[in-house]
DNA sequence: CGAATGAATGAAAGGGCTTTCTGAGTGGAA
DNA sequence: TTCCACTCAGAAAGCCCTTTCATTCATTCG
């Protein structure tokens, strides 16, 4: 049965007591009590230098790693936060999650990833985990869920959320202004000469969908212009829904000579579909996206959109979550942070 | 000091005993042993029907959640495994990544994330965590860092590598061949009709660089053709380095008739340098890419790259890595995933 | 010189769960 | 009826730390 193509590391070590060392070991090393190693350990400076020496040249020898569980359980605290994001290959969310690690990691933090592949059900299962005592706080970039059960959870265990907010919710909150942001989009279309201007939106069980759309509605008001309810689809802020709604504008012979999408893959999405026509993008048609993506400024034409500050919507978010572990009061619970438009070459100035 | 917009959720409970509901609690409520309690949670095909029902309705009743930390520390495993990736924000790693994830899930493990900003210092960092058992595993989707203080932490615990291996060493690892791979590539801008064919590279420090570098000479020597030295040039796999490697290649004033770029963002950035200086791709240079990227086949002219099949390397990876958690024999130790050349547009047939 | 102070350390009690060991109860075989 | 075998459940011993409380010892002051 065996192999020598096994590979199996324990057999290495065979079994020679391969023990982990624990503190009472150190303890035991450097003739002191373990109370004093774990003194070293957290408060160093309640022992006298002789002994902390003492006690280090021990732990070295003995290549001591205290363990974590152990004091976590002691502590009740795992210096770890749950991040539950939709998907974690839309680069939108991972650049929201690398700001987050990075102030975690700077506060000592660890992250415990949670991917729902857009799946409520599993949405709701992270929120277990704070209860479970595996994490001290958790940030939630989607909120898809039942709002109750999310309140409930946040009534206990620190949480905050990012990019998505819950309507008539408390919950300390770090996103943009999406309704702004989108009238601003639209209103520069506007701007721009544009009058029948088509939105093709995000799915509108989100919230923040519905703010641009709403944003969207507001600069048309505002502007005194009408809006064509064919020109309103709703998609899933993918290429492929971007893509494929635009095609049924042209299959419906109902073209506006804007789009404001809300999302820069649906925004591509909508000008592949457009150059699949033979017409140009700004040329014929154009085109106004949200997000900014790396890729849009590759994008050809240049994508003009709305830039969200993902990193630091992260970083605030997880500063807000900080606060909240560490009991200090938070006096605003809703973070706004600036959005800004990005002029490239995918709208033109009639 | 106190304003009605503080946000404190502890106040709202006020001091009410909140008190965690622990394992006691249940078993005071049932009328039976905390043993009792657990054996329901875990092994209740050990307790008789009517005493289940009795537990049941008294985690019920209290809503009680099971502290996992507690449970962790007693059975010595964290059901949570640690994934290290050089750059979440990178689509291919959280691709990866999201194959690890979906088969953790499956097997009930949870992901502690990594992020080492392609910092060296940060990935030898989460080396120790697995020492201090806070997670059962990991997998790294990066080895810059020294080779033997990652052997030195296989030896002991659970890491399978994804993506890239370490030379002579027996950790297990998953990946696609990029030699041949990058051969492949190369081989196909041949066969194309190209002779003057340029490279750009990874960072050299990492081996699946070299190992693409490797594949592409190997394929130049097959056929017999001369590389010209400085048309190899080493990138960082970014859309920058692309453009300015090409750029770089303008102001020299040799030009190749091909690229082979080791990463899709390379090709895109060497595409728009190409196109900056009022060329087309591949009328006047064609391009090739590596690793499939979702935008690459968005991009115009749609890349001809190498796929690397990054889901499932993931679940692969996470597969081999539930075997050595589980003591279980691992027979092949390298497991070599199919790359694939996929033609479309940025290479012509000359 | 004795008492009071303070610093440094140790003993031991958990933190909340799992699991072994043991005992109680039941039913069946002798 | 006695005994065995078996099922189910409880007592209690940890898992490995941290932290409180108590103790020791040295120092200072009256």
């Amino acid at each position: 049965m065996k192999d020598v193509n096994d590979y199996n590391p324990s057999i290495e070590t065979g079994k020679e007591k391969t023990m982990m060392v624990g503190i009472v070991d150190v303890a035991k090393k450097a003739n002191v009590s373990t109370a004093t190693v774990s003194r070293v350990l957290t408060k160093p400076e309640t022992v006298r230098e002789t002994t902390t020496e003492k006690v280090l040249k021990a732990i070295e020898a003995l290549n001591y790693q205290p363990n974590l569980i152990a004091r976590q359980l002691r502590r009740l605290e795992t210096k770890t936060i749950l991040v539950v994001v939709p998907d974690i290959t839309n680069p939108f969310f991972s650049k929201v999650l690398r700001g987050i690690e990075a102030v975690a990691v700077a506060k000592g933090y660890q992250v415990l990833l949670g991917d729902t592949g857009n799946d409520v059900e599993r949405e709701k299962g992270y929120l277990n985990i704070l209860q479970q005592k595996k994490a001290d706080g958790m940030v939630l970039l989607t909120a898809r869920m039942d709002a109750a059960a999310v309140e409930e959870v946040a009534r206990s265990f620190p949480v905050v959320l990012a990019c998505e907010y819950i309507e008539g919710s408390r919950i300390p909150t770090v996103s943009i202004d999406n309704i702004s942001g989108a009238r601003k989009a639209t209103e520069y279309l506007v701007d721009s000469g544009h009058e029948r201007i088509g939105c093709i939106t995000g799915p509108l069980d989100i919230v923040l969908s519905r703010d641009r759309l709403k944003g969207f509605y507001q600069a048309m008001a505002r502007k005194n212009l009408i809006v064509d309810p064919v020109l309103v689809q709703e998609g899933d802020f993918s290429f492929d829904s971007g893509f494929n709604l635009m095609m049924k504008f042209f299959a419906l012979g109902q073209l506006p000579t804007a789009i404001f999408a809300a999302s820069d893959d649906m925004a591509m999405g909508v000008i592949k579909a457009i150059k699949s026509k033979g017409l140009k993008v700004p040329e014929d048609i154009s085109v106004l996206g949200f997000d900014n993506l790396k890729f849009s400024s590759i994008f050809e034409p240049a994508l003009t959109t709305i830039a969200q500050p993902a990193f630091e919507i992260g970083e605030n978010a997880m500063e807000l979550l900080m606060k909240l572990i560490n009991k200090e009061e938070v006096k605003r619970e809703q973070i706004i942070l600036a959005d800004q438009l990005v002029v490239r070459e995918s709208v033109r100035t009639i």
